[in-house]
DNA sequence: GTGGTCTAGACCACT
DNA sequence: GTGGTCTAGACCACC
């Protein structure tokens, strides 16, 4: 998969990262169980420091996305994805209000919000199942 | 309208005093030309200190959502309320797409999300047409 | 003449009065030796503070703009034309420096800079010569 | 580039500090990509403080002017300068129409006004093309 | 009374 | 070492 990191960006580096991956294992184009590149490899593939790699790394370790090995490497985890839930949490809830606020004073109306929404889902998820 | 800030929460001070001056428009607890406190009133209020407040009221000046002016203080912009726009920006599609691929990997099915997203846009957008 | 003041622009209302009643002498809406309103009918007009006229007819007294006598009223002094300069002043050339400089990042080429320039000259150079 | 930062002015510090940043860059003193010294080093430089340097540098930001990297750094756009223009903004024609006003009374004559605007913006312009 | 500006100094996140 | 954030406290311009 192709990772891109905006240097510019006011978000950190490691954040992007993060991002990323898990973009790349909604949208299947990373597998569960499938290796990911070694820090020190990322890091040189993508021109950032050792370190910044290392801590994404771990983050999505912290959320059980990434299962790291110092020995054997980080490979994704069998049970990234979880059992179906019913709600979404309070962080995510607050994210789309903060979201949603700005698009009513931006002039966005609701079905075009919740188009836009379904969209993002459908092209996400449906590229999964495709490269399933 | 009641502002509460968190302290212990990563995001900084400003941005959550953003967020909820926009949430608080979006939803008519706050009306365009009205009047917000000083931002030593505020800071006091709030328990922080007046440049933090100064901050994000120049901040959502230059969003055009708030006019600051010395002498009188500070108001909601009377157009406020941007003329519907067709598509959402780019960096709310990003902040989507991050969102979504985190609700996948949380076994958030699409239509569970997507009732969330209906759920909150009303929320807000109907308690400013009850407040007019 | 019609006076605008902008109660939410940045810019001081008595610069804004300043900057109006030059304009209004420069394109001959106003003339020299006419009268001008007292600082409280004026301040009554615009609906801001008698303090906040007298301070901009002060300042203009100090350019020799506007004579101002407390039992008489003010008038426009009646030699407010300069007899002809050659060159501009630094404060001036200073102002013009840091137009072009953002006139050029802005993307405007020189003729249409100039053109405006020259448009705006006119503009206000022939209404006062057609006003005489 | 020399900054010279001039304490007796009405102008604000980080005013002054902006208008010479973006002369700087007109003028080819500057170029885009370049990096500018730390807020601290210019700050010093200077005898001024670090926020004052770094609010100039987040309102250029703003402007898509300069690049504000927290990890490394400020450095010039490579886009500063934009697409041509065929119109001047409502902003810079105020500030024309101010000008002229002033120098009609001062009695600068049409083509002393032109003159200096022509040589002025060919000064800046000449000088950023000669350092390509 | 309002916000604007500037200073000084602290701590933090990121790389 | 970089900018970001926050605090504290001062003085000023404007109205």
């Amino acid at each position: 998969m192709l990772i891109k990191i905006d240097l510019n960006k006011d978000e950190p580096i490691y954040k992007q990262l993060m991002d990323q991956i898990r973009y790349g294992i909604a949208s299947g184009y990373l597998k569960p169980g499938e290796e990911l590149p070694s820090v020190r490899q990322l890091a040189s593939d993508l021109g950032i420091n050792m370190h910044t790699v290392a801590k994404a790394y771990n983050l999505l370790k912290a959320e059980n996305i990434l299962i790291v090995n110092s020995r054997k490497g980080v490979k994704i985890s069998t049970d990234v994805f979880k059992p179906i839930q019913n709600s979404i949490g309070n962080n995510s809830r607050s994210i789309i209000e903060d979201l949603v606020s700005k698009c009513i004073l931006d002039g966005i109306p609701k079905d075009k919000f919740i188009t836009e929404c379904e969209k993002i889902y459908d092209k996400i998820n449906n590229r999964r199942n495709d490269n399933d």
